[in-house]
DNA sequence: AAAACCACTGCAAACGTATGCATCGCCGGT
DNA sequence: ACCGGCGATGCATACGTTTGCAGTGGTTTT
């Protein structure tokens, strides 16, 4: 309850209440023993400016509503990357004086209207994986909305986006694994056409090969939600196919952990059968066992980088999608085969790397968790 | 921009604005059919409540603002439990039609003027470790704030508190482990003076002790800030320190999967040589390797303790402080002592535990991350 | 000396809603 | 026939700010 309002401040200052809300706000047309003064009385009486009615007046929120897509009727837990965006989002916000509402839920229709007709604010971003399809053909349909994706960035697409290079993410993670010498190297992750960040990350993964040389197993590819029970069941795939790969690429990091689990429980180890790398840099993913070798987004710039897109907008500005280039970082995960064979040789005998998968085929060690 | 307003609605319906206010917000004053009327014209128009208006008549914001306390000017990240948190409370609040405004900074003196004089929100609801003493004593200074904190439960400190049952967790972590036949049990955590949380776990895990009517080495206690790199180093200290021990209890998930690392790298495995117990839950944790042992916090119910007691106390009811019951979650990171026994005479000669602290002592496997 | 200008300030009208109060028509009871 | 009551609606105001416009007094220009 605010009880003290510009007018009170007026009459203690002996002026008026709108020379009070110049000064408040730094207009140049106050003097500047006046804004002092008033400014003074304003901070000892701890005067706040009424937001919502200068939200009426100005017709402006400084308001951001940010929408976290919620898939959690399912019980899908959200993403701990998004925490990072998140905090870098809002901390981005902050810096230009603008608020955040947050908000988790389903994509729906009227995500803009309730936040921008509404006044709540003046434009949403929207971040989250998967229903882009759904949401894309909603989005076309509203035709200037104030309203930035953090996603896949695909020309032509109606919408405005911001987003990592996926493609080029996926590319430097398989590259890494070609330059450990590794040949065989298989893909969890969700490559729906729901999903076109993982796509994405999926084409830089085919375009490594391409670039290699090398043919390429399809069933190299499995397909997984993006959480670690998707990892989980992907990776059991890929060892129920008897196929023989000494690495493993993961569109994200929950994959990856779920993969890693996966094989430890047929007796495979990371990296010393397998390498893997993910995607996403989770906060804690460098001091697991092993330690992950992933493909970091970094969240800071992609928290300005979002605000300031979405701001353009709003003003009117032009504004064009962005992409965000990854950055590999190398963990203990990965392995170089070269590596990996002298180690063998000096150990002494061991079961190939073949023989080994193929037993993890028909071995179990503990239950699923 | 919201170019059609409730007088334009109320035109087209042949009725007054006030009619359409009331007839929007359900006031049963207005008739049924007149009602249906309004509300049909509404929807084609795609009209929504201006909320500035709204809010300033009304004087009701129906926001309530959720602050995390945020440290990360010294570059460490936010516990990814907070992101379940933040959700949680995100959506108690969506269910009570109230909106949240995000915030991620220090504790400071005009939080909460800067939310609830201004009228942004009605309530303030914060989230965070640390920097609970001088945050205390300056929220005591402020009589009447619409401020619910998660955090410690202290009798007789001022302000209002809903959190865990942190003491009792603390206790059923260290009981678990003694139950496994454990006798030297360690303990990883911050125990300073600001995070009252960590102290209560602490006392838990005491209370343990007592019970089991043990002797307590104080040197098994090795303060820790809550991160993986503190639990990293926490456990570093205690195997320097050449104590014997079989097993550690970790104030939070974060430190215990930097101490599992640490052990790791000394050729220390988990559970087999030393059994961990974690606290918080983190979502990954029941898929790395091992999986960990926790204490589980219901971020759920938590969230909609703290929007229903901030709610009272914005109706001016009675609050009392609350404390939510945790809960064990046992994985694999913990193990009986006796199992682990008879496993190792099965197996053959093999060092005894003392015999491979005392190792892990001088020796180190990798770097650290 | 008048005019033009300047820096500063006050006046008053919005902004769009919620709500107390008055109004109005109608029905049932006396 | 009158009155009280009730259900439904309209009238008019207030919420606290921002901002266009109109002063006001003093200084510079012509």
């Amino acid at each position: 309850m605010n009880r003290v309002t510009a007018g009170e401040i007026a009459e203690l200052a002996g002026v008026s209440q709108a020379t009070v809300s110049r000064a408040l706000r730094g207009s140049p047309l106050v003097n500047s023993q006046t804004r002092e003064r008033v400014l003074r009385i304003a901070t000892e009486r701890n005067y706040k400016v009424n937001t919502s009615a200068s939200r009426l007046r100005s017709k402006q929120s400084r308001t951001l509503a940010l929408l976290v897509h919620d898939d959690s009727e399912m019980g899908s837990d959200i993403n701990p990357f998004f925490l990072s965006m998140i905090a870098a989002i809002t901390k981005a916000a902050a810096q230009k004086n603008y608020d955040i509402l947050l908000s988790f839920q389903q994509f729906s229709d009227d995500w803009i209207a309730e936040y921008e007709d509404s006044n709540k604010a003046e434009g949403v971003i929207m971040l989250g994986y998967g229903g882009y399809t759904d949401y894309i053909r909603k989005i076309g349909m509203l035709d200037n909305a104030h309203c930035v994706t953090w996603g896949p960035v695909i020309d032509g697409q109606p919408g405005h986006f911001v987003g990592c290079d996926n493609a080029h993410g996926g590319y430097i993670a398989t590259k890494h694994l070609f330059d450990l010498d590794h040949r065989q190297i298989a893909f969890i992750g969700d490559v729906s056409d729901d999903c076109p960040e993982f796509q994405a990350r999926y084409s830089g993964y085919r375009r490594a090969y391409e670039e290699a040389g090398l043919g390429r197993d399809p069933l190299l590819q499995s397909s997984a939600p993006p959480s670690e029970l998707g990892g989980y069941e992907g990776a059991e795939r890929l060892i129920d196919r008897g196929l023989s790969f000494t690495a493993v690429f993961c569109a994200t990091d929950l994959n990856a952990i779920g993969a890693i689990r996966a094989f430890r429980n047929r007796n495979l180890h990371v990296p010393a059968d397998i390498s893997v790398v993910g995607f996403d840099d989770l906060p804690s993913i460098a001091y697991t066992t092993p330690a992950l070798t992933t493909v970091r987004q970094d969240t800071a710039t992609a928290g300005h980088v979002l605000v300031e897109t979405l701001l353009r907008l709003v003003r009117g500005s032009d504004v064009v999608s962005r992409l965000l280039p990854p950055e590999l970082i190398v963990r203990q995960s990965s392995r170089s085969l070269r590596a990996d064979e002298a180690a063998t040789s000096r150990a002494g005998p061991r079961p190939t790397h073949a023989e080994r998968l193929a037993q993890a085929a028909t071995r179990t060690l503990d239950q699923r968790p």
